[in-house]
DNA sequence: CGGGATCCTCCAAGATACTG
DNA sequence: CAGTATCTTGGAGGATCCCG
């Protein structure tokens, strides 16, 4: 896509845009899901256990934590450590590479919050010029 | 989630974090989905007709890609304009709002960019510690 | 050319229950 | 408490055909 248009390789003709659009779209299809930016945004101020995530993300249920944190885990964006203690404790960190998707996050984060009103009020304008929500 | 706990109204006791998150899902539903940032994408640099988007993203669908742009006109982020030639022509275009996520996209974009490397060699000290890509 | 409708498939994800 | 396994289903999304 454009918005690393500018990245391209001088020498490659652009005809690895596809490449790097798959690629891109990879990338997004893992840290653009709901739950992923749900437990960045969990651990971004601090190491933390699953059941604490759990009730802090609300909504999400055992498997899909469980599944969403595998996959996160190994993508290098976080670490797993359980104590073999009785009952079991494990807790979650956010290694570097997972701490410096925060900023990039915020900003999105930041123009939801700002956009939230202009895209609700879009939604209704659009509703009512056509018949019902969607159709 | 903690992205936005800055922006908690100071009256509100965090009561309302449940809200906030869900809301931020709602919005992250609609903008991260992997044909959206693709649609954002390809319009970043000026409206463009509906197949030419097509070939432009390649691997979406006739179908999803009209939903997709359904979708983001209904919330505002896009125009749509059909001349009513013989054969039609429509063209897309980003509205203000729709401009304004391409700087936060670009952000993302970069980090993905510049972090890919790591994450597949993440993923493949991972897949190789454990048994296997997933299990 | 662009859009809608229909059909069909298949997998993501919730619920549940068991183990260490 | 944390993780796994199994079952089930809703709906996302591809393929295809027809219309204006």
């Amino acid at each position: 896509m454009d918005l690393i248009a500018q990245k391209e390789l001088p020498e490659s003709e652009g005809a690895d845009d596809h490449e790097l659009c798959r690629a891109m779209g990879h990338i997004l299809d893992r840290i653009g899901d709901k739950w992923t930016i749900m437990a960045v945004g969990a651990l971004s101020d601090g190491p933390m256990r699953f059941n604490a995530m759990m009730r802090k993300i609300g909504g999400v249920s055992h498997r899909m934590l469980t599944l969403t944190l595998r996959g996160l885990e190994r993508e290098g964006l976080l670490t797993r450590t359980a104590y073999p203690t009785i009952p079991p404790k494990v807790e979650y960190e956010l290694t570097d590479l997972g701490r410096s998707l925060i900023a990039p996050l915020t900003l999105l984060a930041d123009w939801a919050f700002e956009n939230r009103p202009a895209m609700e009020q879009a939604r209704l304008a659009y509703d009512k010029e056509h018949g019902g929500p969607a159709k």
